[in-house]
DNA sequence: CTCTGTGCAAACACTTTGCAGCTAA
DNA sequence: TTAGCTGCAAAGTGTTTGCACAGAG
């Protein structure tokens, strides 16, 4: 019962993603079809390598390049995200202290923040009893000041 | 004044990264002081790779690895920190919806999360007013329960 | 004196790019 | 038919590792 719900959610979720390709003019490959019904069948967050393993079991043929390239498209589309930040370089901050962090998603600068009201964010009893948390971040994505006016967005 | 202010500041870190280095038993090298000095000065979130060309402005002979190295064992004792995320593989997520992530800092594994006050959590004007907010999601870092079951910690 | 840290070089991992052939529309 | 997509190969970028020598303790 419950795999028929989620199926039914997956079928809409695949019809919606179609849908968008459709209206943004991009061709619905048997790939990309398939890449995007694996992420959204997926319960964790995987890499392109991931999921390119798991899409080869099904679809021997099917090549890594085209499953990152089709990422990249869904998360420009809005049909996936990038998890905060990653693919970036290693970026170190020796300020230890408890602060927030503003990142541009278009020159990936990174601003930090103070925000009292942040700085002692009140941990779900549902990660405490799971988890033992070593700190705890507020993370902003946008465009920067500069990016702002460059692109006129 | 503020100068002065601030130099006082960088040098009672430096102080403290030297008592943590006797602490641990790590050894005090002309470059571990400069690359920590480097960072603490910093106002950006460099990566090794800036680092290391600022660095060579002074000390010529200074190596990437080294810089490289340093920076991984100053996070590891504490007193620096990876920002959020950078430095590790692209990954995707197809839920678009609001949700919050835990990522274990050991496994790196992502556990999404839904925790209603998080949902609309309130953006500082001070960001408002600067930037356009695309985004914002609280971020944990922990041990996640096997990673905490494995190492014991 | 000893053992950790450094610098160099090579290996590795992930991503991006160029191009020729293929295929959805 | 044709513009956009795919697969392959190569190059680019960032990180990690092995090793011999140097230097801090």
């Amino acid at each position: 019962m419950n795999k028929v719900k989620n199926n039914t959610k997956l079928d809409s979720k695949v019809k919606r993603f179609k849908a968008e390709c459709r209206r943004l003019g991009l061709k619905i490959t048997p790939q990309r079809t398939a890449i995007y019904t694996a992420l959204a069948e997926a319960r964790d967050h995987p890499t392109a390598d991931v999921l390119h393993r798991r899409l080869r079991k099904k679809y021997p043929e099917i090549s890594l390049d085209t499953v990152n390239r089709t990422l990249l498209t869904l998360a420009d589309i809005g049909l996936a995200i990038v998890v905060e930040g990653t693919g970036q370089p290693k970026r170190f901050d020796a300020d230890i202290d408890t602060h927030q962090h503003f990142i541009c998603v278009k020159c990936k600068k990174i601003f930090d923040f103070v925000h009292k009201p942040f700085d002692n964010i009140k941990i779900p009893k549902k990660i405490k009893q799971n988890f033992k948390v070593v700190r705890s971040t507020v993370y902003i994505e946008g465009f920067c000041d500069a990016c702002l006016k460059k692109t006129g967005r």
